[in-house]
DNA sequence: TGCTCCGAGTCAATCGTTTGACCTACAGTT
DNA sequence: AACTGTAGGTCAAACGATTGACTCGGAGCA
């Protein structure tokens, strides 16, 4: 209405001949106010008119809280992180909050992020990877605000949820234990990383309760990239014997080993079944189309905004989304041998 | 410190024996400050060992404002937008501001980010596309708050910044010219989309510069996705007499334009030549690895954050950043006919 | 001695909401 | 007539940081 000027709830209640707390009452739908119908209609008019929006500062220094939730992720050019936001937006949004998030690939720390949290300014921090300090652990539990660690954990980070690595990795083994593969190889995620062993260890178990002892030397770390995968893989491809499939722990990986298997003169599936960890709209337009262990990654974001509101910060959380897990077949995985 | 008790400015004074005015211009170093070098290291002592943060919405109701910018993206599996975050949160971090980002994936619509604008809870507002609503558009000129269009602009948005899409369009074309390519097709984005225009209009012209007069029959929408490229491909193939290259206007849409030329049985490159908008890690892993022209993609990013800071809310933006453009030359692109 | 000036801080209003406590006029009771 | 109850609000104190205006004691000066 005026320029340059911000409405303030003064200025509503001047305009509606009622007191600022007749306001923010009627807005906040306040049990305890007895109101008339015809002085709430006048109210309600006058915010609308006047465009009234209540201030966030305001009313966060007020309430001592900011209904707004902080994600934090190490990268946002890794398409799975995409998938766990979009589940906790909709958390939030359902709560009627908003997500904000933020990530650490520039400054290289989740610093500014964390400071986001002991400002005030997020009521809770979801952080999904890269933060390597211990320090920064410590800040957070004694910062007293609810956070969760998404899909890793620490060894003293007693809040975290993350899904079932061992039996998406056992999955995918035993799919292609199902074909008839017995060499199968591990493209492992980079070390250090928490979902990385988990997945590894996932699949030497698999592996042990298929008879299939699993040989330490078709075992290959990658770091989670294309890059990763197409180096790890070419390595794996001079091992002789060489393996029929290879569990790829990661779907980014998984793309570089199929360039690698292409540079290598190696077809997949015929020579190599391929399978990979996370599924995502682009797996189905490789080629190979890439046969993946889908993963509830929406539903850890969602669990993860909902445990943030509903646990006190000094209660651990250690949760596993089982969710729906799926083989999604495509053309990547096929008997050994065949052609 | 005290468990449970967040510290504040008071805390602090009554810990050093001054007023609370004088932690405040101590902390932010306030040049019409006077005050003794002991006081002042007192001061700074009482803050760490204290633990002091400046609660972010005091001060941002007293400031009126946040230190922090929003940049609104459709949708996060998109990795285009990844590396334009990457620029604005580097720009935002050099200004010491955050950036927190948000898309209108789940609620369909960016109202809750642009909600954060009216609740003075950032201090600007980047728009990378996603926003149909014109109504929108005059609730944030209303609303006198910065804002900036990100890489697409409506007809009466007069604040925005853009990337040289025609000039994209041109360097690709004339790749193709050069290599030999006559028959050139245009896999152009959606309609209504203001990138897919420009990219368009610079391939018609590109196309006439070469007296290659652009076939109307040879241009075919498809969304911004690997799903819209396979399919528009899928029906470009069936055309006859087949064009010998095509300029992509998407690097998702390309992966499916791939696709489709695998699945018709047309090689790439030497039945089919395929060049296409914005470079990614992952391009050069695909099989044919993808030529591809690179954009100023984080750049684009990085100036929205600065023209953010330095332009009022009322003068009109219109900038194309002329950043570094490349073509990366890879697998996908060969003279015509050659086997 | 009286006056000004300055260094070193102090005071208190302010930002916009929220919320527990407090009014006030009128109707109904006894 | 005095009292209670209630509908329909009003009052004002927070929340925590910022900042323009002000104070106070001593040094410098004439």
């Amino acid at each position: 209405m005026k320029p340059g000027k911000r409405v303030t709830l003064a200025d509503v209640a001047a305009h509606a001949g009622v007191d600022r707390s007749v306001i923010s009452r009627v807005m906040n739908s306040d049990p305890g106010l007895n109101i008339r119908p015809e002085t709430r209609e006048r109210v309600l008019a006058s915010v609308k008119t006047l465009g009234y929006r209540p201030n966030a500062a305001a009313r966060t220094l007020r309430t001592r809280q900011s209904r707004t939730f902080g994600l934090f992720i190490p990268d946002y050019a890794n398409p799975v992180y995409a998938e766990i936001i979009k589940g906790a937006e909709a958390a939030a949004a359902e709560r009627e909050c908003v997500l904000v998030t933020g990530s650490g690939r520039v400054a290289g720390s989740a610093q500014p992020y964390l400071d986001l949290l002991a400002d005030g300014r997020v009521d809770g921090l979801l952080l999904a990877g890269g933060v390597k300090a211990p320090a920064t652990l410590a800040a957070l539990r004694e910062s007293r605000m609810p956070w969760l660690l998404l899909n890793w954990s620490m060894t003293d980070a007693t809040r975290h949820i993350v899904l079932d690595d061992e039996g998406a990795a056992a999955m995918a083994v035993e799919h292609l234990v199902s074909l008839g593969h017995r060499r199968i190889a591990h493209l492992a995620g980079p070390d250090g990383s928490d979902t990385a062993s988990r997945r590894a260890s996932g699949y030497r178990a698999a592996m042990r309760l298929h008879g299939a002892a699993p040989d330490p030397a078709l075992a290959v770390r990658a770091d989670y990239t294309a890059d990763g995968g197409f180096h790890a893989m070419t390595e794996l491809l001079g091992r002789t014997p060489r393996p029929t499939a290879v569990f790829v722990a990661n779907v980014a990986s998984a793309i570089g080993a199929l360039r690698a298997a292409y540079r290598c003169g190696v077809r997949v599936p015929s020579e190599l079944s391929i399978v990979a960890v996370h599924d995502l709209p682009l797996a189905e337009y490789l080629v190979p189309a890439l046969t993946t262990v889908r993963m509830p990654l929406e539903e850890l974001g969602r669990r993860g905004v909902e445990k943030l509101t509903t646990t006190d910060p000094d209660t651990p959380v250690a949760e596993t989304v089982g969710g729906p897990m799926e083989l999604v077949l495509r053309e990547s995985t096929a008997p050994p041998g065949v052609n």
